[in-house]
RNA sequence: GCCCGAGUGGCGGAACUGGUAUACGCGCACGACUUAAAAUCGUGUCUCGCAAGGGAUGUGGGUUCGAUUCCCACCUCGGGCACCA
């Protein structure tokens, strides 16, 4: 018997893939097409760990599949060469960031193709690759000339240790990454991308394509989209406007202050009106020279009242004061808000260290809808004013309730207001009659109502009550006897805070224990307007739109999303292929000229004003204008290294164009014709590029459309995601724990096909999973036991010699064998389980298909041709060489995906469970399909039921087709 | 603070649309083969109980004939955002 050799094997199957070049996906062919990608990876100078090969085999089982379904498949891989790590080991070493790249990448690829993952390397891209860079300067270019590339004034970290800029990715925690050193803010000229001209159409196509909802969910909240209002208030006695954007239009009659970022231009146009300017500016210049450490850590809001100014609110043209405050952004909205601290939480913690107003204008309502107090449909509303006591015994902490005797329903005292009468005599007159205590004290006016529509049991009418709330307390326990008719409804009952959790019933009964808790609760959901003159009594939500136009307000949309700094003061990048003319402003090169390639340097250090290593190469930075031949000088800064990863994708359809970055008829053939629907088939790759990558690709994407460069509004048809492979001890992979694994190892001594089941049998391939190399074991015994059935199979079919006719393989099985059946079931699961990426199942059930067969004594040839197929995607070169030992010419890598036969999977005879009052009891085995009758029968008179059905009668039976019958006695 | 995701044996995990909870794998125990070991194969392996039976899917409630699955409240862990009006 032949010994499982991996090492012999894949070598061998590995360069008789390369060199028949089977993985090769061509352009041009009539076959329907399958573009699957994952994202490239960065080539650093660890190598791979068994982290990185996760996705790359996930999608290369699905890229298998649909090669042997037929598909014409394109699977490339790439490197995302430029960043950091490189060019800070080019500072520490002085070696060429190009050099040390080459290296990294040729072990990133040894040690990919080591895995057998079917990439089409002949269309290997790399970022760094002039000849690739040209073209994302291309690209770059095009948004410049459409005015969507522009330099701007822009507030950019800056560490002032190492006096560098840095980006937000090396930021954290407010420190530089690299030295520690708490980072300030520095406004400085960058390069931006306008990408929040596509905040709408980012946001809206989510709906164009299929990615996890929680991916979307994602990107819209990045994106931050929100409708609200523009709303004006004038200054008094002042040319001067100041325009606010809320989202609660509905709550403007309560507003009873404006804020201003401290930022805002308008604070320095009001320098005249201000009384006490010097605190304002003081305050200014704190606010500017705060990091954001400094910001992050101190959460507490502060600000200044702009004194002698004062804003007229137009709904109700009452004057309210102006504060500046850091808690008002100068880039999001109008950088002013209008502040409503009853309904906002923000402006209700301002308002409380500052001593502002609160107004009330918003009051919940609680509809009842069950149970006997359910509002009746077809009766009208009665309106009551109300009131709500909240009466506590200081001596026992406990809260006086009332319980109804014909009704269940408990609550706190209430009662309607009398016509002229005060609300608080009312408390105090509904304390008295209802429980008898006479001497209670008000000891908080929460100004606080809710609304609350009921069914009254006892008058039989629907009612709509507006309950005002009280705070009482006891003075002492004197009590009168309570008259006969109230005593009749209900009893008097003490309750704690806790137990008034439980006992309320009423409709608000949460709610009003919520408040007793909380009597400083504000409300920041919808409700009933108040003190809202004529929108009194209206749905809020309803509202907005209306007060908004009763105040010559205007319906806005406004976005988180910020333009994207597109620069870095960086070596290693492709540089920003602009020049900066004395005479003509800013030039882009010519595409003639493209790429403007990196020219070497003595240092890779960025300088100390900031500036790139590329602005001391005076040689390289000045140049002649290439519009007018005057005095110029080149752009030194360079891009972000999102900028070669957010196009990659089309390159790799067309990788050696040197007309354009891809032609039109490969993208159309690889994308698709349509607008929309098309794109790349499937896109797996991380979470945490969601929010960045991901949105940033799909904006230049839609750029690139609207330009009439690519066929489709969506660059991704499907993205799916990984989960991370965790080291030991469930924690990242890193160098400095040291728990990171090189697959290197792991082929050496299991093989490829083994890591690659493990991988894929480790856990769902969406979630993080942790790494245990004892567990490999068990995917190479797996593979084992294949190999040993092969050699089986192979002896099977040498002692029978030829093959029979018209039998193919010639060693039919007996039809007893339960082995067809099971492989049917198998290819079913695993077909689908490929496609919902659930490869753990898929291996689990082959793994159930293998050991049958093992314990066969006759397994058909073509039975196990069946199944090397569909392993073969997860372990190509085990099955591809137990394949051709078996005389098969044509690689089972591009073979046919076997079908599965319906009738073979259908069983004729069915276990079912037969369940008593919901426990198991009994099994027996039915006939498929089974008339229900026939069935519950059946069960009621198996003997071990019968057992526990006893004498009882028996209420019910439940028969579920094919799977339970469930006897309730 | 807010928004997502997840809590199931000693461990990784399975359970389709509410229908036998713990598939598959690791580990462990015992047995077979072996001079022996490794490898392999077989049997067992949630828990209490001699058994009959009972109890377990983070906790507490609810809906249901029946809940890992649906609803409510809470706890723990992971990830993201962080004053976005």
């Amino acid at each position: 018997m032949k010994e499982y050799n991996h090492k012999t094997i894949e070598k061998k199957w590995q360069s008789e893939w390369e060199k028949n070049k089977i993985y090769f996906a061509s352009s041009k062919s009539k076959k329907s097409k399958f573009y699957g990608l994952i994202e490239f990876p960065y080539p650093s100078g660890d190598g791979l760990h068994v982290g990185h090969p996760r996705p790359y085999i996930g999608m290369d089982i699905i890229s298998r599949k649909k090669r042997m379904e037929g598909y014409n498949v394109l699977y490339p891989m790439g490197w995302d060469a430029f960043g950091l790590p490189t060019e800070n080991y080019a500072i520490k070493t002085g070696i060429q960031p190009k050099i040390v790249t080459k290296k990294n990448t040729d072990t990133f690829r040894r040690q990919t193709k080591s895995l057998g993952v079917s990439f089409d390397w002949s269309r290997e891209i790399n970022t760094t690759d002039p000849s690739y860079y040209k073209w994302t300067q291309w690209i770059f270019l095009q948004f410049f000339k459409k005015g969507l590339a522009y330099k701007a004034k822009s507030e950019i970290n800056w560490c002032p240790k190492d006096k560098i800029g840095l980006a937000n990715e090396e930021v954290v925690d407010g420190k530089c990454e690299r030295c520690g050193a708490e980072t300030i803010k520095k406004e400085k000229e960058q390069w931006m991308l306008a990408i929040t001209k596509y905040a709408d159409r980012l946001d809206k196509d989510l709906d164009l394509v299929d990615y996890p909802e929680r991916v979307k969910l994602s990107q819209r909240n990045w994106i931050g989209k929100s409708e609200g209002s523009e709303i004006e208030f004038k200054v008094k006695n002042f040319n001067e406007k100041i325009k606010v954007f809320t989202t609660r239009a509905d709550t403007l009659f309560g507003v009873t202050y404006v804020v201003l970022a401290p930022e805002h231009e308008l604070v320095q146009k009001l320098k005249s009106q201000i009384s006490n300017w010097s605190e304002v500016e003081k305050y200014i210049n704190t606010v500017k020279n705060k990091s954001d450490l400094e910001r992050a850590e101190n959460k507490e809001k502060t600000g200044v009242e702009l004194k002698g100014v004062l804003a007229i609110n137009p709904a109700n043209d009452e004057g309210v004061p102006v504060w500046i405050a850091d808690y008002v952004l100068p880039h999001y909205g109008t950088g002013a808000v209008m502040a409503v601290p009853a309904h906002d939480e923000r402006d209700f913690l301002f308002s409380k260290k500052y001593n502002l107003p609160i107004k009330r204008v918003v009051e919940p309502i609680f509809i009842q809808t069950e149970g006997d107090g359910a509002v009746r449909e077809n009766l009208p509303f009665i309106k009551r004013n109300a009131i709500c006591a909240i009466v506590r015994n200081p001596k026992t902490d406990k809260y006086l309730c009332t319980s109804w005797k014909n009704y269940h329903m408990h609550g706190l005292v209430t009662g309607g207001v009398e016509k002229g009468e005060d609300p608080i005599e009312t408390a105090l007159r509904e304390i008295y009659e209802e429980t008898g205590y006479k001497n209670v004290k008000l000891v908080k006016d929460p100004k606080f109502a809710l609304h609350s529509q009921f069914y009254h049991r006892v008058k039989k009418e629907n009612r709509w009550a507006r309950f005002q709330y009280f705070f009482f307390e006891l003075i002492d326990e004197e009590q009168d006897t309570i008259s006969d008719k109230e005593s009749a409804l209900h009893e008097v009952v003490w309750k704690t805070k806790d137990e008034i959790k439980t006992f309320f019933t009423v409709i608000e009964g949460q709610f009003t224990h919520n408040f007793i808790n909380n009597p400083n609760y504000i409300y920041t959901g919808d409700g009933l307007l108040h003190n809202s003159l004529k929108f009194d009594d209206l749905e809020s939500g309803e509202t907005r739109k209306e007060i908004t136009e009763f105040v010559g307000g205007k319906i806005v949309t406004k976005f988180k999303l910020r333009d994207w700094v597109f620069s870095r003061q960086r070596y290693w990048g492709e540089p920003i292929p602009v020049i900066n003319c004395e005479k003509c402003g800013l030039v882009p090169v010519p595409d003639k000229n493209l790429p403007v390639k990196l020219p070497e340097v003595k240092s890779y250090k960025p300088t100390d004003t900031g500036e790139s290593p590329l602005a001391g190469i005076s040689k390289w930075v000045n140049i002649k204008c290439p519009k007018c031949g005057g005095k110029a000088k080149r752009e030194t800064d360079t891009m972000p290294n999102w900028a070669g990863s957010s196009w990659y994708y089309l390159r790799y359809t067309d990788v050696k164009n040197k007309k354009e970055f891809a032609s039109k008829a490969n993208l159309k053939y690889w994308l698709g014709n349509k607008a929309q629907g098309g794109g790349v088939d499937w896109y797996n790759g991380g979470m945490e590029h969601t929010t960045l990558h991901l949105l940033y690709s799909r904006f230049w994407h839609k750029f690139l459309y609207d330009l009439k460069l690519v066929p489709t509004v969506e660059p991704y048809k499907k993205r799916t995601s990984h989960g991370m492979i965790l080291g030991e001890g469930g924690v990242k992979m890193s160098k400095s724990l040291g728990n990171v694994v090189n697959p290197d190892e792991i082929v050496k001594i299991y093989g490829a096909d083994t890591l690659r089941v493990y991988e894929m049998f480790i856990g769902p391939f969406e979630e993080a999973a942790v790494w245990n190399t004892d567990s490999i074991i068990g995917a190479r015994r797996f593979i084992e036991k294949v190999w040993r059935i092969g050699e089986k199979v192979l002896k099977q079919k040498n002692s029978f010699g030829v093959t029979l006719p018209g039998v193919l393989g010639g060693t039919h099985t007996a039809a007893n064998s339960s082995i067809p059946k099971l492989l049917n079931k198998t290819i079913k699961k695993v077909s689908e389980d490929i496609e919902a990426m659930r490869f753990n199942t898929a291996i689990s059930a082959m793994m159930i298909l293998a050991t049958e067969m093992e314990k066969s004594n006759n397994v058909d040839v073509n039975d196990f041709k069946k199944f090397l197929k569909i392993l073969a995607p997860f372990a190509p070169h085990v099955t591809q060489d137990i394949w051709s030992s078996l005389k098969e010419k044509k690689d089972i890598n591009i073979s046919e995906w076997p079908k599965y036969d319906e009738k073979l999977i259908k069983d004729e005879e069915i276990k079912i469970v037969v369940q008593v009052n919901g426990k198991v009891r009994a099994e027996m085995m039915i006939e498929v399909d089974v008339d229900d009758e026939k069935v519950k029968n059946l069960a009621k008179n198996d003997i071990s039921v019968l057992k526990f059905i006893g004498d009882k009668e028996i209420k019910k039976i439940i028969y579920v087709k094919n799977r339970l019958v469930n006897i309730v006695v």
